[in-house]
DNA sequence: AGAAACATGTAAAATGTTACATGATTGT
DNA sequence: ACAATCATGTAACATTTTACATGTTTCT
């Protein structure tokens, strides 16, 4: 089973909140998508040019805007089943082996943790605020509902972190 | 900065709590790691050669074992950088988009999002017991540090669904 | 004018999956 | 005997990152 249009899902899902160039698309997915997915320059262009053969976006003079079949490509897109390859968690590979690395510094990597899962939630409050004051945005309680996502893992991530610091403290 | 050694971490781990052929490696991953790592036998075989040619493990018979040069090496990759490259997340790709998914399609992901939380914590459920009981196991508490981060999401992971649902719904 | 950010792209290298091939061992 | 599982491996393909090259626009 092929992940491969992956990318073009999220190349053609920005485009279809608003025309953009591809260096914004980059910039749209680093920030606003970033807590939940990633795509670098070399994918994209390509990407981007492939797509405007096959006429589904359109680049006019600066931005490139999605067509009506790039909307039914997406629509298509969407409705695929999700890929359910396990992401790979650095971290918990790293703790699965904690007897080898050591109490103190498995506790290091836990305070790590911690502190950057209370980063991602100052970090989400703020996008939060901005969504919500946008009243009139179609997209706004979708995107919420990813807020909420990214916030709810953190928020479990930091009692989780706080939890096992005390479980493999002596 | 290269994500080169992740594979070489997962396989030298895996052997560092006990020999094992190759195929068992791929159980362990698996089944112990699953939920929060993936291989494939492309990836396992020729890592193990290449291992094998440094000295890092040997075959005797049957299993692979980890030398003491490998569990050096193990050590040194515990202790480098974790990648911080967000996971792909298709689910919150989709949602992400939802307006263009439509409302019903987006509730469908989310309670299949709900029930595969519940079969995860049920999953996790047998294996904390299991490993619970294995009081000699000297890698047993960092063991139970990763089934509870996976506890920790999937319950943070129902409780985001039930909430997004009801947020979705007229 | 100079620095920083914007913008587009390519090539090489690394990474990873899938499909296939092959045979041994174990359980029924 | 047959099926399932164990076991090892390779080749082709797909994906993705990284590093580099190049030029424009905007801000100070």
């Amino acid at each position: 089973m092929s992940r491969r249009p992956q990318t073009e899902l999220a190349v053609l899902g920005a485009l279809s909140v608003e025309p953009m160039t591809g260096y914004a698309v980059r910039a749209a997915i680093t920030s606003t998508l970033g807590h939940f997915w990633s795509e670098s320059f070399g994918q994209i262009y390509p990407t981007l040019a492939r797509l405007q053969a096959e006429g589904l976006v359109r680049k006019e003079d600066g931005p490139f805007a999605i067509t009506p079949a790039g909307r039914a490509r997406l629509r298509e897109l969407l409705a695929e089943p999700i890929d359910r390859t396990p992401p790979r968690n650095g971290l918990l590979l790293r703790l699965f082996f904690g007897r080898t690395l050591g109490p103190d510094a498995s506790v290091d990597l836990l305070r790590d943790a911690r502190a950057e899962a209370l980063s991602t939630l100052a970090t989400l409050a703020g996008i939060r605020a901005e969504v919500e004051s946008e009243t009139d945005n179609p997209d706004r309680a979708y995107f919420l509902v990813t807020i909420a996502a990214g916030e709810a893992t953190a928020r479990a991530q930091v009692e989780w972190a706080e939890d096992s610091i005390a479980a493999l403290s002596p």
